[in-house]
Order: C-alpha cells, then structure tokens, then sequence
DNA sequence: CTTGGCACTCACGGCGATGGAGTGCCAGGT
DNA sequence: ACCTGGCACTCCATCGCCGTGAGTGCCAAG
C-alpha cells in the first residue's frame, strides 16, 4: 500500500542535503542525553517520514494507531502519540482540528525533502518514454510543447517551461530580407537554436546589394558574440559604416538592440493545468487564484528563475515561493542546458501534498535530456 | 439591476438573423387566429428574453412573480407562468426540479442568440483599450499573445486565439543560411508575417556561392505561390535542377514539403482558464474534463475552425459543440483576416449562461482589429 | 522510556421539522 | 378568448439535534 516505503536513503545526490546538516535542524531541538538522544530524533523523524508519506497517498490526516500498524516502527500507537506531540511541538506536524490526525506543515514538509527523501531512480520504461517522446521533436517550438506536456504527465502535475533564453547565447546568424520596398525583415539566429524576426522600416526602398551589404557589415560585426555584446556592438555601427549605409544602419540597430536587450522578458510554456482540479481539495477556493498567477508570466519565470542552475533541482514549499496564491502549493523547479551556460528553468507547481521523490526524478530527467537535446543542436 | 434589459433590438449586423428566420421557427409552434397569434408569441419571445437576462446576471431559476416585476412586461405574475408553460412544453426552458425557477434549455438560449439578442456596440473607451493595447505589440507572436489576453480581459472567459494558418497563405521569401558546415537553415516568411524555420542536414559542407545559388533557385521556384502549390513546385524541384545542386536540393525540398504541407498542424494560444473557476458551479465537477479538452489543440482547432468566416460571429451552444466535455458550455468564435483570406480563427469559451451580445461584440471587435493588423503587415 | 487503559473532544453524517419560493389550476372578470 | 387573483400543493434548502467513531492526551504501571 505504500510502496516506497522504506527506500529512503538509497541514491545520492542533486538536491539532498548530507548529514552534516542534521545538526543544523537539532540545535534547537530539545536537550537530552546524547546517546539516546540520537534514537529518539530518529524514530521521531522516521514517524515525520511516515506521515508525510501515508499523507501524500491518502489525502488524509494521519493517526497514530494507523501509523504504527502500517509501517514498521516497532512501537506501539502511544509511543507513537508521544513522538507526534513533540514533532508537533516543533512545528512539524499540525492537526486540523483536536482530535483529529495529523499533517506535515511546510516546515514538515521542508525537513522531509531535505532530509528524509531519497531519490526515486526512473524507471527504464519512464527513461525511454522521455527519450520517445521528445526525439521527435522538429523545431525549438516543438521540444519546448513537447518537454511540457511531457513534465505535465510525468508528474500529474503542472508543468512550466522557459523557452530556451537568449542572454547567455550567441548570435551565430543575421539574415536580412528586404520584404516588401521600405521594408526589411531581420531573422537572427542564435546558437540555441532560437530565431528571433523583426520587421523594421526604412525610410526609402534598398536595392539587393545594399541589403547584401547590411547583412555582411551586421554579421561581421556582430556574429559569434554573446547577444549583450552584440548590443553594444550594434549600437556603435552606424557610427563606424560609410554615409551611404548610415541611416538604413541607424534604423537596424535599433531594432537589433530592441530585440537584444529589451526583449529579454521571457517566453514560457505552460501545461497541465487540469491536474490542479485533482487536487482541488487541497487549496479549495484558491484554485481561481492559482491559475491566475500561473497566468502571469512575471510569476511564473520568478518560480523557476531562481534555481537555474542544471543538475540541481530545487524546491520550495509554501510560503517559500514569495507568492502569495500559491501558499499552498510546492514548487519542483530545475535548469536545463549545458554545464554552466543554463539556457532556461523548468518545473511543476503542484500540491505541497505531493510526491516529492517522484516529481523531482521527473523534472531533473526531463530537464537533463532537453539540455542536452539543445545543447547538441 | 438589469441594466441591458429593453436595449434589443438596437443596431443591426453581424451573426443577427433577419425576421425572415421568425417564420422558420414558428412552423413548429402551435396553430392559432393569425392576428392574436402574433401578440402572444411577441411576449412569450420577451418573457424568454428576459429569463435569458435574468439568470445570465443572477445564476438562479428566474420564477413568474420576479420576472413580472422586474420586466415591463405589462401582465400579471399569471400570465407570465401560464406563457412560461408554452415555452417549457416547446422546450425552451426547464425547472431543475418542481416548484422552482426556470432556465434556459440549449435551445432556449440558440432562440436567445439568433432572435433575441441586439448587438451590443462597444464602448469608446473599450475600442481604445482594445486598440492601444494591441498596437504595443513587436512581432506576431507578440500580437497574438496579446490578442489572447485581451480577448479574455474584455469577455472574461477563457479566450482562444489560433496563429496565422499557413493554408491561405503565400511564399515571400526562402533564405538559406548555413549554421555550420553541412547543416543548412531554411527561414521561410510567409506574408502572414509568420516564418517557419527548419535545419536541414547536407551530406557535405557547401561554399557560399552555392548556398546563395539554392537560395535563387527556391525563391524563383516557390516566391509567391501558394503554399500548398509551393509544396508541389518544391517536389519537382530536385528533377529540373543541374545536377550540382541535386543533392543538396533534395534534402532541402524534403523538408520544404514537410514545413508545408505536414506541419500544418496549427497553434494556437490560450487564456483566462482562471476565469472557469468563476463560473465553476455551472459546470460543477466537469471542470476537470473542461480543462483537460481545452488542453487538446485538436479539440480547439475544432472549435474556432468551423466559423473562420471573418465578420461573422458563430455561437456554438452546449451540445453543439460536438465535443462531450463542452456540453455544458457555449463557444462564441469568428475568423480574423482580410475579407476572404481568413488567417485564422479566435474565440471564447464560457458557460452556457454567457452574455451573449457583449461576448459577441468583444470578440467581433478583437477579431476586426487583428485581422487589419496583420492584413496590413 | 514504553505501553495499555481510559475519559474526552470534536467533525461528520443522518434525521426530521420548518419555512418559503414557486408552481398549477380554477373560477371570475373584461 | 384571454387575463387575473386566489389557493392548495410540492419540494428544496436550512437548521438544529444527536449518535457515532476516530483520534487524542494523560496517567499509572511495567
């Protein structure tokens, strides 16, 4: 009935804290005899495991007769109780009214992912799913819907990713088009595969070797560099280009430099909005709340903004996410893309009730085959 | 406290049907002395209108006693049950159980749509916010998101806008980049304003004369075709070209063909989901399947495809949606673009019990704005 | 420190009474 | 013919009540 009971513990890595933090969570804890002092901490962590975990399954509160049947502390309920009145004490659990079980708080749940998690190594079956389904992507466009709905399913959760962003790549091509006479269209091409088009006015119509001559001049001056290079390298061309270029150069570059540097708010991708409903008990009326935040893009690329870093995932819980409609909801968030040149973050936003091994498997395989997906491209 | 009630029938126009259409509806009816027949079906018409309005504004079976009051009706509480009667026998409305309100049937509200309804003229200060908020925007990609948004604003309902359909549109222009060697960009701009990229692996890497030759050659080939004659133009291509460029022509035009034809699977763009949870009790616990089909882009395309007439607004009413899930909702929905090149489509999805005529306005106006937006283009 | 026992506390669900909105029907008026 | 006031009736929604049971806290014994 509990199937990952018991498999704390085994793997290491992203995310877990080692024991050296153990400390850090006692020193307020009460003071004791060491040598048993370390028995009691266990088992009353063990219990706080088991909460949490009978919790996420059962959507129920807890007691301490359950508790001790189906999982094997090898005490009895009242010792049991006893255990729970000092994790309540401490913040850890709470009962929703008096005589009723308990659940995990958000600091319950915070010490649970730190500590009492292990990781849910993914299934071979899972592993080639992700590998299916995003190989067939064809375009940027497409890993990113692909990777979402993916997330979304994966975790029965919502699913949020950042399309891939363009501050840490470089320009690898400017192409110029003359679209209609007086009008030009700027394609540029970045190394992670991404393609911004602008159209930009001139004042008069460019015969076809200036506009050969506008995409050299651009090209050399701003191919390979970094795009918040480029910026500033655009800036100073018109500058530097011979008069007869000059004003078709000026119009460009301030488009160019638009695109570069202002246009930096990001896109993002959003799925799975309909397994909040599943969980709709959990945060009741605040689901209208919630979906109107995940509709707000600011929100969103703060949610996953902070934890950029690939190979890590990151979690936060509650109140942790400084936003105040999803209080309730945990937040599973990772980067994805090559070492350290991070092109976006991606996650789910979920019940605080939720499988946190599970989900977070999910969001750092799912991310790491992405990165590496664009990376290589 | 109805503030529109008595403003039918003002203004003429779209998605309205003429009074030719009356008689359409009344072959069914009951056979009765022609001239008195005329005056008790008017006001049998006003006493659905006005339950129409009603219970549009107050979520709630509309009784005899408050219609009468409410409504310049002229007649007793009586007379008005007794009309109430001839309506629910011919299945206009329906009591959710005895000895409570009416409410609008599928039907009801079809007759309500076509025959009841006025157009409700937009605000100036609507018309301005739709248009300085439209006009901000930087790209396509940006018009549409903000066309979505708006569209959700104004109606507050979850609004659906498709992109730019590649089916009616043109070739402008094919660039051929080379990002590295023996790995070859194509850009295709259409004159939608939209462009499709692709990357496209050479078996070798080719110099820039040649790339500037297949360059040439595409353009001449596909510029200004349709794109789905592009497509058949583009298949031939590898034949009639020098054998130099065979090669290299055949893989491009393979994916040129896919781009084209294949992929015209098409996106679209959502928004306001939060705004179900508003009238969740209208749909209660289906809000989960709601969520889940407008999740599906076949579903949507489905939805906004039928009506891709630009300046005919078409409703949709519950069943009439075709889709299971939807069955308690209402999809109001029209085409954007120049006269008969139709872009794309746009519309909202709400619940049955909708204002229909300012949700028709909205997304009529929407529409009007965005197709001379990017008709312009 | 653990354990079994025990009294206590509440949320939850079922039950019946009450109130009131709304209806259908009928007889009388125009 | 149609409208109208009156009237009996129906049935949903609300509320308070109470029994039930899960779960707790405390205590005394092991």
């Amino acid at each position: 009935m509990i199937p990952r009971s018991g498999r704390h513990g085994t793997g290491g890595g992203q995310g877990r804290r080692g024991p050296a933090d153990l400390a850090g969570y006692m020193v307020s804890g009460p003071v004791v005899t060491e040598g048993v002092r370390d028995v009691l901490e266990e088992r009353r962590l063990e219990v706080l495991r088991a909460i949490v975990e009978d919790f996420v399954i059962g959507n129920e509160p807890v007691g301490s007769k359950a508790l001790a049947e189906r999982h094997a502390l090898g005490v009895s309920p009242a010792t049991v109780r006893n255990d729970m009145a000092a994790l309540e004490e401490d913040g850890y659990i709470t009962q929703p009214h008096t005589s009723a079980g308990r659940i995990p708080t958000d600091k319950g749940y915070r010490l649970f992912v730190d500590r009492l998690s292990g990781v849910r190594p993914l299934s071979r079956a899972e592993r080639r799913a992700i590998q299916s389904f995003l190989e067939g992507a064809v375009d940027l466009d497409d890993v990113v819907r692909r990777s979402v709905r993916l997330l979304a399913q994966l975790t029965r959760q919502v699913a949020v990713v950042q399309y891939p962003s363009l501050t840490t790549s470089r320009v690898r091509h400017i192409e110029v088009v003359q679209i209609s006479p007086g009008r030009l269209l700027i394609v540029l091409i970045t190394d992670a595969a991404r393609v911004e088009q602008r159209v930009v006015d001139v004042a008069e119509p460019i015969d076809e070797d200036t506009v050969a001559e506008l995409r050299t001049v651009l090209n050399r001056a701003l191919g390979g560099r970094r795009l918040a290079d480029a910026a500033e390298a655009a800036a100073v061309l018109p500058d530097e280009a011979g008069p007869g270029l000059r004003t078709q150069l000026t119009a460009l570059a301030t488009v160019l430099i638009e695109t570069l540097v202002e246009r930096q708010e990001e896109r993002i991708a959003l799925a799975g909005t309909a397994n909040l409903t599943r969980s709709a008990l959990d945060f009741s009326d605040s689901l209208r709340a919630i979906l109107e935040a995940l509709e707000e893009q600011v929100v969103l690329l703060k949610l996953i903004g902070w934890a950029r870093e690939p190979g890590t995932v990151t979690v936060r819980i509650g109140r942790e996410t400084d936003v105040d409609a999803l209080r309730s909801t945990a937040v599973v968030a990772t980067g994805y893309g090559r070492g350290a040149a991070a092109l976006g973050g991606m996650g789910v936003v979920g019940p605080m009730r939720m499988d946190y091994p599970g989900t977070m498997s999910a969001v750092w395989a799912v991310a790491n085959y992405v990165g590496e997906l664009l990376g290589a491209d």
